[in-house]
DNA sequence: CAGAAACTACACCGAGTAGTCTACTTTTGG
DNA sequence: CCAAAAGTAGACTACTCGGTGTAGTTTCTG
């Protein structure tokens, strides 16, 4: 009627919505399509409609929720800015990213996967890392304008992001640890940009 | 017979060595009792005579593993030798222990878990932790003698162990990639220690 | 408004699984 | 050597779940 989109296409949303809830909330394996079907307010018969399968219906979950999220900006390098300025910057780009809800749904859901079946998950995944090392291209940007001596910009790149992960990734992850409050987070943003200063400075 | 040890603690011992396998190679949900029971060698009754449940089982195996692993002493600070030594021991002693398969086989049995039904593995994690951040008090001894400039050396210590999981840890455990060969090992634990005096270094 | 396309409820199938029970055999230890 | 303790095979129950088939209803579209 006076809806922009067709049942059809709401439907169809409203399963990856409750796909995504429930595969997050209790794992692939014990995720029936049943209480798919029951959370989206849908007939179990209409997903079979829209994936061919419970494994087809979670490989379109997985890719679809990373496009959606890894949509992240890499902040160009500028000869005219402090280092550390830019760095803080890059880093708060990334603690963004790491604490978003979506984005640890996404990571839990497809890492319980993926050690269970290393191949199903992996493409999503690559995404994943994709986005995570993406600041590398600033640091190549940086060592050409003479003003960083990193020898390998991929590995300096994880040494920053662990860095950052350590603290604002992973405890929260697999843990019950809160997100970072304010100050913590200037701590950690401080400290790593000190830390790969500290390294690769020139 | 001649055997040191009785039947019963034979059986018991090859349900848990198999029970980590199919767990492992299978995830929690996915391993069934009789897959466990045929791998071990027993009688599925067999296995009800040890453990109540697989929920009873999953739990044993968690923290028996827990405590097999986590022996690994502490190296104590010593005032008579340089902090870049005694760092890259500490580091080679870290590294040991996340690369061994069967501490990343542990990790991954309860990570997935974990994702799932989050205090049933929690306990086991618990303990993974404080194994993983046990040097704090080879800082605080390098502190006291006026060697390190650190003021929170729980949060020193877990810098430190970033930088060494971003590439000897996580890789392996959620990809396909093998352990770091010696010369990456080298340069891993180099980096490590050069970032880590480059900012806490007195 | 009419036919096509999508959705629905619901019964159903087959496969798999946690856990139990039983009748029998093996191991253990005094 | 012999009873008690432990282990065994495998049938069995009760249940869950992925996926299909169907007959009827709703929604879209020309």
């Amino acid at each position: 009627m006076n809806d922009p989109l067709k049942q059809t296409d709401r439907k169809r949303a409203s399963i990856v919505e409750a796909a995504i809830a429930e595969f997050h909330a209790r794992g692939f394996l014990a995720t029936s399509m049943d209480s798919i079907a029951a959370r989206a307010g849908v007939s179990k018969r209409t997903i079979y409609n829209h994936f061919a399968s419970k494994d087809d219906l979670f490989r379109s979950i997985s890719s679809e929720a990373c496009r959606r999220i890894l949509d992240q900006a890499v902040e160009p390098y500028r000869e005219d800015r402090p280092l550390e300025e830019q760095l803080a910057k890059i880093a708060e780009q990334k603690l963004d990213l790491m604490s978003a809800p979506e984005f640890q749904k996404l990571v839990r859901v497809t890492l319980a996967e993926r050690v269970r079946r290393p191949q199903v998950a992996a493409d999503a995944f690559a995404e994943i890392e994709k986005g995570e090392y993406g600041a590398t291209n600033w640091i190549r940007a940086a060592v050409a304008h003479g003003r960083l001596a990193v020898e390998d910009p991929v590995r300096a790149n994880k040494q920053f992001v662990a860095l950052l992960k350590e603290f604002a990734f992973w405890p929260q992850l697999f843990g019950t640890r809160p997100p970072l409050d304010a100050s913590e987070r200037e701590r950690v943003i401080d400290e790593t940009v000190a830390m790969f200063l500290g390294l690769y400075g020139a």
